[in-house]
DNA sequence: CAGCATCCAAGTTGATACTG
DNA sequence: CAGTATCAACTTGGATGCTG
C-alpha cells in the first residue's frame, strides 16, 4: 500500500520519528496506545483474552465461554486483538473447518495483569455493592429533602 | 426507590442470597462485577482513575489531564466511579466552588493494577505497531492475490 | 463449524447553552 | 468553577440470512 514509509506512523501527540526516544502515553489524545488499550479493556476484548488464558480455543467455544457476546462482536474483538499482536489465529484445513485462537507472549503478559485486576475487583464486589447502596440512598434522600 | 430489600440484588448468574458463599464472575452475563469492570476499564474511567493517582484533583484539572474527554463524559465517569466506591467527591464550600476528587483505598488498589497494565502496554507499543503493519500488509496481499 | 454482509434499534458521545 | 440539560451525530450491538 502507498504511503507506508517505514515506521513513522502519524501518531498524534506521543511519538516522534524514530530518531529520538519514542514515548507512548495513553493520556495523549492521538497516541496509538489508546486504541490498543481500548481493545484490551473494552467490553469484550478483555474477557476474550482472559478466556484464552485457559488454553487455545475455537470460535464457538469462546462464544460459549464469554457469556452474552454475539458472533459479530466476537469476530470483531478477535480481529482487533489479532491485529494488535495479542492473539494468533491458526487455521486447520479440514471439514468441518477448525480455527483456533491462541495468546501470543505479549498477549499472555497482558492477561496476567488483566486477570490480576479482575480478581481484585471480583474480590471487592461486596464493598462495591455496599457503596452503591449508600450512594443510591443518599441520592434519594437528597432528591427528597430538597 | 421501591423494591430495595436488603442486599439480594437480582444478579444474574453469579451470586446468591447471602446464605451461601457469594461468587462474583465477570464472565457471567448478569454479574454486577461486569458493570464495575466496565467503569474501571471503559474508555474514560480508567484514565480518570489513573489521573487521580497523581493526587487529588478538581473537575477542570481532570478535564485537562485526560486529553479529549468532554465535560459530560467526565461527569458521567466520575459519578459511576463514585457510586462504585472507587472515588470520593469532596466539596469545599466557597466562591468560586471547589470540588476535589480523591481515590478511596479500593480505588487505589484498582489503580495500582490498572497502571501496571497500562505501562506494560505502553512499553510494548513498538511491537504492536509492527504487528499492525504486518497484519495490514497480509490483508492487503490477500485481498489482491485472491 | 467459522464467519461475513446487511439492516435496524438502541445506546453513546460531543457541542453547545445554561445554572448555581 | 462545577456542573446540568438538550439535541443531533455517530457508534454499537444484535438478529438474520448466507457462504465456504
Amino acid at each position: 500500500m502507498a504511503g507506508n514509509m517505514s515506521k513513522q506512523a502519524p501518531v498524534g501527540d506521543c511519538v516522534d520519528d524514530g530518531l529520538e526516544e519514542v514515548v507512548f502515553d495513553v493520556f495523549a489524545r492521538g497516541c496509538p496506545s489508546r486504541p490498543t488499550m481500548e481493545h484490551v479493556t473494552g467490553r469484550w476484548g478483555g474477557l476474550v483474552l482472559v478466556a484464552l488464558a485457559d488454553g487455545d480455543m475455537r470460535f464457538n467455544a469462546l462464544r460459549r465461554r464469554v457469556d452474552g457476546i454475539s458472533e459479530k462482536m466476537l469476530a470483531q474483538a478477535l480481529h482487533a486483538l489479532e491485529r494488535d499482536g495479542l492473539v494468533v489465529r491458526e487455521v486447520r484445513q479440514a471439514i468441518p473447518p477448525k480455527v483456533e485462537y491462541r495468546l501470543t507472549e505479549f498477549g499472555g503478559g497482558v492477561v496476567e495483569r488483566l486477570s490480576g485486576l479482575i480478581e481484585f475487583i471480583e474480590g471487592n464486589m461486596a464493598g462495591v455493592l455496599d457503596a452503591q447502596e449508600r450512594y443510591d440512598t443518599a441520592k434519594a434522600a437528597e432528591a427528597d429533602g430538597v
